[in-house]
DNA sequence: TTGGTAATGGTAATCATTTTCATTTAAAGG
DNA sequence: CCTTTAAATGAAAATGATTACCATTACCAA
């Protein structure tokens, strides 16, 4: 049985009444093809020889429209780009290790237990405490990855 | 017994063989006495009556100089400004609880001992399958204060 | 007190992101 | 298939945070 493929956020775009167009599905299929956190320049440069027509503004505004939409997520690892991932059931929830040196970023989502029940527990201690209505929380690590440690050990 | 107060950061500053200059010192006093996660222009503004005569620039310089020593620690939450606090005992390791409407930052310091416990755990076990070497981690919350779900409560 | 050097402050530059506005296009209806 | 029309687009300019440059000033060791 082949699987359909359901391009989920067509669907949401037409729900919200927004229409799809050419832009948004170049755009949006360098997330699904690629993976992985691209900022809004990232993108734009792979799409610049299938796509040089697409511009830098599209590009930004078909974002943010997605992050509102829930399409995308965006985060913020402090290199001063904003990055953005596509949702869905495999990546929804997950934390980020980051190198501070060289910015790159890997993902796990192999939690323990332990860390579900944590979270959950503080989460609603602090509900309680703060009257904040928690929507959602962010655990990332920040280090050195492996090349940096070693680049650094050589020029020791 | 008087306790004197220490101004650990001017030690700190010697050390690195920098100067203790007038701005340096009036910055520094932002941050102890008002506290809280201020960004650089909130610190310039502050300073505008008693001290105009410093410039934007010089705080700049001198938040991140103070961040590379460790006198000040530097956050992103995400709504484009870096935002730094002072690091000492008291505020060493915390966290925060920000408000994704209007951008209010709780921190929080309480559950330290078992988040703790699970964090090392995690940690090594990510050290070790990511080869990397972790240094710190962030632990935020997101949602709404409570007077943006009052609010969100009344216009509708 | 003074000389050398780091620090400063104003201005201009940079870089990510947004706004503006004239032009193009998706999609609804005939 | 062919209009119609509001939404979407792209280019260029605007914005806002942060940084670079450079001439001037101020620590601080001698």
């Amino acid at each position: 049985m082949r699987r359909k493929r359901i391009r989920n956020w067509e669907n949401r775009l037409k729900e919200e009444g927004y229409k799809i167009t050419s832009p948004r599905k170049t755009i949006l299929s360098v997330f699904e093809q690629l993976g992985g956190h691209p900022n809004a320049r990232e993108v734009f440069n792979d799409l610049s020889s299938r796509s040089p027509d697409i511009g830098l503004t599209t590009i930004y505004r078909t974002l943010e429209l997605c992050v509102r939409l829930g399409i995308l997520k965006k985060y913020d690892f402090g290199d001063g780009h904003s990055r953005y991932e596509i949702t869905n059931e495999k990546t929804d929830h997950h934390h980020h290790i980051i190198c501070e040196k060289c910015s790159k970023v890997i993902e796990y989502r192999d939690f323990l237990d332990e860390e579900t029940m944590l979270i959950k527990k503080i989460q609603n201690k602090l509900e309680k405490k703060f009257h904040f209505e928690i929507k959602q929380h962010v655990l990332d690590f920040y280090g050195l990855c492996k090349e940096c440690i070693d680049k650094k050990k050589e020029s020791e």
